[in-house]
DNA sequence: TTGAAAGCGCTAACAC
DNA sequence: GTGTTAGCGCTTTCAA
């Protein structure tokens, strides 16, 4: 089967190919009854316009590229879903690339969306990601780029986060005024800002409600539900006193909990315990697991939105805007001492 | 900033523009000795080729587009998982579509990735499809096209599926086994080949093990949580004696015990309950849920690597393997009275 | 082993 | 309102 190009269209009707081209493009030059005609040829010879050749002409692919750490991850295959819906309803379409939390492969994503000459990147940094120059690199390009979530520090690009602080300062408040008082926080012992931030809400709590921080309380580690389980060991142990628990994360969380209720603790009259991220099974366990909602389709959405905004007005280029979601309490039986 | 290509480096060399694009490509008939002046060269001028002249030229654009009902499915959002890691590991990239189950949606995501030039798509079609004219146009074109999980019918294409009959035998003879002998069973009233599947695996395994098909343990409805909690609640009003329950989801599995927990029913010891899908709630409620596995992450890997296969050897084209991945059994507390 | 030259299918500036 | 023309940056055939 031939190709069919504009060109085919143009003998059909004995007219040029760029007027054909016009036609198709809607171009306000042209008469109705030439754009008529030409879209009916088109239709009739099953015409499909070649991107690729518009893409190398015109300079624009209209497809902006998506990297995150892992589609495994629910909050992140929920950011995607958000992006590609508001980017495809803008006629954009998505390149995805999964760094797996390799700085590697993360490297390769960006150099790959660079070569295919993306319109533009939203990407969340690896877990491993501590060098930027790969990302550099596109502003340098001047290929607009956002992050969401995980961003790097030391940039200074839009994004659209959530108040990590605020995060870890309302699920902290919350215990607190449930009448905990000697409350545990598992963060992670990599430098990652989001637990940081967590943490700090949890600190910056404590002391606003006339609570010192006991460092012996704040457990460094990973967000795994083994290591959940290890922690609450570990403290039975070590004879660690302590009233709640917040995990960094919702399966932290619930190896916490799964741990708790084999040492016949009840939860939540002897201890609390809140996680973070709002997984779907947190409203199915037993008891119930409190949490904070990161608002990841909301965030798809914004990130995407925030980027058709910002290639509308690239005068915005000095002054990227960083927008920040509010974390949200979700309260359900784990914490609820007071009922 | 300019931007850098063939042309430059060539002029830097002294050499012709050809010879700098057969070295970058590792031709082999060029030296070796060139090859790594070339490379030292376009490294230092930050050069990086671009993939839609080469694409536009070469007439491969090395992407492939994918399109799944939607993300917001863990399902979905694992195969995707599966399927980038295996593309993108053999120099594939990923277009990505939503059709957010409409027809409509559907078929612009074929019209673009038609008009990209993908070199194949892979797809899982909507609950809203009848009419395949858009599959057939990818066919007539000679793109590669692959199905996975749901397939349309009428097409002698290459798929990945799993056996959703065994999947309902399994699960109903285990139960049987178990010791259950009046399995309720609630399907879609939709007519959905997967759910027609599982409800005929679970008359087979009735049959096969002489229990009689009771039409009153049939329930049709949706795989709502909110459903699984209706069946029983109505199953109690009307008195209909059953001693297990095998659901179309984990979702209808989960409302079905907790409307049984509130009965203060024993599970496993009243009632047994095994769903489908292996959510990972499942591993993480009280009692655990007995499930099926779908290999949502294997069938993204096979799906992928059936694609590589096609592409490599098209003289497949006339005889589409079809595979079709089993079901796994996941026994867990909730259908588990033998202990 | 390298060079010359054509052209993939389109957009857009310029001309009429 | 439509035609002419020149590329976008690369791959690839033919020639030397």
């Amino acid at each position: 089967m031939k190709k069919i190009t504009i060109l085919d269209i143009a003998k059909e009707l004995g007219i040029t190919f760029s007027t054909v081209a016009r036609a198709l493009n809607d171009h306000p030059a042209i008469s109705a009854k030439t754009k008529i005609a030409v879209r009916e040829t088109a239709e009739r010879l099953n015409y499909r316009q070649n991107k690729i050749a518009s893409s190398l002409r015109s300079g624009k692919s209209n497809v902006i590229g998506v990297l995150v750490p892992s589609l495994q991850v629910t909050f992140f295959s929920l950011v995607v879903y958000g992006i590609e819906q508001v980017m495809n309803a803008n006629g954009y379409n998505i390149l995805l690339y999964q760094s797996n939390e390799k700085l590697e492969q993360e490297k390769n994503g960006i150099e790959t969306f660079l070569q295919s000459r993306v319109d533009g990147i939203i990407a969340s940094i690896s877990t491993e990601t501590t060098e930027i120059a790969h990302y550099q690199e596109i502003i340098t390009r001047k290929t607009p780029l956002l992050f969401f979530d995980r961003i790097p520090t030391q940039l200074n690009v839009p994004s659209v986060t959530i108040d990590d602080y605020k995060g870890g300062f309302i699920a902290t408040e919350h215990l607190i005024k449930q009448g905990y008082k000697r409350i545990l926080h598992i963060t992670d012992e990599q430098d990652i800002s989001i637990f940081k931030e967590r943490l700090r809400g949890y600190m910056d709590a404590l002391l606003h409600y006339n609570l010192k921080i006991d460092e012996n309380l704040i457990i460094r580690g990973n967000f795994s539900l083994a290591f959940g389980k290890q922690v609450i060991q570990e403290a039975k142990a070590s004879g660690l006193n302590f009233d709640a628990v917040f995990a960094l994360e919702d399966f932290t969380a619930m190896g916490v909990m799964q741990q708790l209720l084999e040492y016949k603790v009840n939860i939540p009259e002897e201890v609390g315990v809140i996680g973070f991220a709002n997984e779907s099974f947190g409203s199915l366990v037993t008891p119930n697991l409190s949490t904070i909602d990161q608002q990841a389709l909301t965030m798809g959405r914004e990130v995407a939105k925030l980027f058709l905004k910002q290639i509308k007005d690239d005068s915005l280029e000095d002054h990227p805007e960083q927008i920040v979601l509010d974390p949200i309490l979700i309260v359900r039986n784990s914490s609820n001492k007071k009922g």
